[in-house]
DNA sequence: CTTCCATATGAATAGTTGATCATATAATAT
DNA sequence: ATATTATATGATCAACTATTCATATGGAAG
């Protein structure tokens, strides 16, 4: 039998919640896809990767094209890389780095028009 | 004549640079975009949005079909407001609130299903 | 009006995170 | 080897944020 040892939810509407419970997805699962959100939901973040929606680029490009320092832009990259969202190749000295597939540009497009919708 | 105080960007390829940067977008509207992103990067966010697209439901409901207290779920559901992602109507001393628009549920959806795919 | 209940909100706090600085690594050239 | 250049990364710090706690507001009922 379960006990809330929070007092409240007197006025809980027993049915509607525990229809919505039901409905409702794994935590985990929640978890990762706020986390994919998370990565979008930075405008520095966002920027590189439509920056490299429009051409594979190296980090010092990249730092020059967002006028950011190329510290900052390794230190973002590694999070997208982190969450596979981009992939690079090495050429030298260099990296370049491009999106890692479809699902990233159509996010980019998916918030850009909406965006554009709502104003 | 541009001068950059950072002594930086020895590695730039000009044309590749030149090229991205006449196709980035307003600062401003790429801050907006990533403004709204975040708000599905949150999981307390996204669960009470995902909660919502199935019925409306009052600030209680919401606190316990996520088992979290209504001061938090009243906190996130300000940030939401504020985002006008969702809007809200009152029946007596409840709240009752839904979906700003249909934005908001294929947002959730386009996220949900590219994170199934990527799984 | 007073009480009760649903919700809102300000303040405080703990955890997270983005940028910087300094430094390390890795590849190329000399 | 050593030097140079491109990138990566650890540490630090400041800014932000999600939750909690305490309290306020606002509607309904007595």
């Amino acid at each position: 039998m379960e006990e809330k040892d929070t007092c409240e939810f007197i006025c809980v509407h027993e049915d509607a919640v525990k229809d919505v419970k039901s409905k409702m997805l794994e935590d985990e699962f929640f978890f990762e896809v706020s986390d994919n959100f998370k990565a979008f939901g930075e405008s520095t973040r966002l920027k590189i990767m439509y920056a490299l929606s429009q051409r594979d680029l190296c980090v010092c490009d990249l730092a020059a094209v967002l006028d950011m320092s190329q510290s900052a832009i390794s230190h973002q990259l590694r999070v997208l890389r982190g969450k596979n969202l981009v992939k690079f190749r090495r050429k030298g000295k260099m990296v370049y780095y491009y999106l890692a597939d479809e699902h990233v540009v159509s996010m980019i497009e998916f918030g850009v028009e909406h965006t554009k919708e709502k104003l």
